[in-house]
DNA sequence: CGTGAAATATCATAGCA
DNA sequence: TGCTATGATATTTCACG
């Protein structure tokens, strides 16, 4: 995985987005089964991919996990607002609690909003405890999800 | 894809999570170098997959696209209040906006907490905009993401 | 950037422990 | 559940337009 990102767009061609759009579906499918999607050979694909890959637009093919499957029965999302001298401690303490699977720094009142799973309901009072002497926080359970992470392109 | 979803927890041996860890980091490794590196042959793994899939545990396989050097160099995260009688107006604007990548419903003050991607900071006032008539909105703007979605087995 | 063809590697299935 | 064996596919490389 090389570095050369650009910053500037690199617009895709309608053949680049037909690809990621495949492999966002399923990104083991294999690149013969790709070309044959696009019209293309299977190796003008992989060299596609390769290219998409090296500039940076594919950053990663990842598994994705139910964790409704695995216990993990309820999502939350928290927000949090460090206290004084303390977001380094907050950061490294979000950082270890591995129920939280995701975590932004922003702008406005509250300074961090994370997303956490949680087997059940019981194991939120602990979580937030352990937070509670360097931030304060405030945490929504989510209810349902209208928009499932979907691709940008 | 079957929908054989268990509701209990479906604990994972060893090399159940270490294969999907492997998956984690490339989804796109093959199964022979899966099988090298959690000390099976291919035919065992490429049941253990099916078998994961199957269950639920597994539920897909996606390319990860990075937004940035598609030119979307602005991340945000709005949080909405419906007005009286405008939720499924609200939903259906919601999903209707391509830059929206995620949306929950959520318990509390705020009613959807949605991620966004702007290509730059002149595309936030249209999109909210478009908004103002359906929800009360609050948005923050992402400056760094101390963790980066991550996995939880 | 694309292709066809050939060598290498991988996948899928079936039969057995 | 796992393994070996095997035929069918897929990947990768290369010479060439």
């Amino acid at each position: 995985m090389r570095n050369n990102l650009k910053k500037e767009e690199s617009q895709l061609d309608g053949i680049d987005a037909r690809l990621i759009e495949l492999l966002y579906d399923n990104a083991r499918t294999p690149v013969t089964e790709l070309a044959r999607a696009v019209g293309m050979t299977a190796p003008s694909v992989n060299e596609r991919l390769k290219r998409l890959e090296e500039s940076g637009v594919i950053s990663g093919y990842r598994v994705e996990v139910n964790p409704l499957v695995l216990g993990y029965s309820l999502m939350a999302i928290v927000r949090m607002r460090q206290l004084p001298g303390k977001m380094k401690a907050l950061e490294a303490q979000i950082d270890s609690i591995a129920e939280i699977v995701e975590c932004d720094k922003v702008t406005g009142d509250d300074c961090y909003i994370a997303r956490l799973y949680l087997k059940d309901i019981s194991q939120l009072d602990p979580i937030l405890d352990s937070i509670s002497e360097l931030a304060d926080t405030n945490t929504a359970i989510v209810k349902s999800t209208p928009v499932t992470r979907r691709l940008l392109i």
